[in-house]
DNA sequence: CGTGGGCCTGTCTA
DNA sequence: ATAGACAGGCCCA
């Protein structure tokens, strides 16, 4: 799919599980991010979008940057070459990092139909209403709005054992008056470790933030689906012994998760996070 | 340091 | 229909 002279496949990079709040309303994708709603949609081979200014529209879906460069970067195999084949125009989207880091606590063991179910509840109840079309949305709730719930208000919006690490981790926000987008600017592995520290982010949900709202293309985050590609498609690369210990045990230890993490960064290089993110929708699609 | 069990609750399947 | 399994992991013992 084209976007003027730029690959821009906009249904596959909304659907792929990186981004919650969009839903698709006839030919319109309709989201909320930071303070403004905004709806876009891929017609005639033309991006439109209403609501914010071209600039905006184009750095959040990331156009501005050369993705044929970044799959010729990440092109080590037959595999990842079909994956980006079939779905090529697929975006890293430029989330907001408060956002994607309460999304993705809340995003540990659930399906992304719940997830999203939690994140609207909460926007909703803690939220900013701002309008579109004559139709409602809310922003996403801001650390001090989601710091100053109460336990039973935020349990109320389905976040179950996860309301506690909302909780703490607004309040941690607040608190240390933390710019999340200070994190850009430090390396990949001091970022990582700066967000393990949030009460429920662990290397899976800090490689997550760290490569869907904080610029770290190298960011590598290894979930089931993940996993399963590596054991369906690249099991040769691994130790024997490894891959096949990986292949009867249902969860990933952390000692696992680093394993494959490390391997995944250093096989596909600086943009070993698109390599993850065609690898994973590829394979969730093939079921 | 590595490993296993428990955890809230919405969805989906049988 | 309604119970039961499972979900894009994290934390603590």
């Amino acid at each position: 799919m084209e976007c003027g002279d730029v690959p821009f496949w906009l249904d596959v990079t909304l659907c792929c599980g990186q981004v919650f709040r969009w839903d698709k309303i006839g030919d319109w994708w309709y989201g909320v991010t930071r303070d403004k709603a905004f709806k876009v949609r891929q017609f005639g081979g033309k991006f439109e979008y209403v609501g914010v200014k071209p600039a905006f529209a184009e750095h959040y879906f990331n156009l501005d940057v050369d993705l044929q460069k970044i799959i010729d970067s990440v092109n080590r195999d037959s595999h990842i070459r079909k994956a980006a084949r079939e779905y090529w125009g697929l975006r890293l989207i430029n989330q907001d990092p408060w956002e994607c880091l309460i999304s993705y606590i809340c995003a540990t063991y659930k399906s992304i139909p719940a997830i999203k179910h939690m994140l609207n509840n909460m926007a909703r109840k803690f939220g900013e209403k701002i309008h579109l079309d004559e139709r409602e949305f809310f922003t996403f709730p801001s650390c001090e709005k989601l710091a100053a719930a109460t336990e039973r208000d935020l349990r109320d919006c389905g976040l179950g054992y996860r309301t506690r690490y909302v909780l703490e981790t607004a309040q941690r926000v607040r608190d240390t008056q933390i710019n999340l987008e200070d994190l850009k600017k430090l390396s990949y592995g001091e970022a990582k470790r700066a967000l393990m520290e949030f009460p429920g982010v662990g290397a899976k949900v800090a490689d997550c933030v760290l490569l869907f709202s904080l610029d770290k293309t190298e960011s590598f985050p290894v979930d089931v689906w993940v996993k399963r590609v590596i054991l369906n498609h690249y099991s040769d690369k691994l130790q024997a012994e490894f891959a096949k210990r990986l292949s009867t045990k249902k969860g990933l230890s952390s000692g696992d998760y680093e394993r494959l993490n490390t391997w995944g960064r250093n096989y596909f290089g600086k943009y070993a996070g698109y390599a993850q993110e065609y690898l994973y929708h590829f394979e969730r699609m093939s079921i």
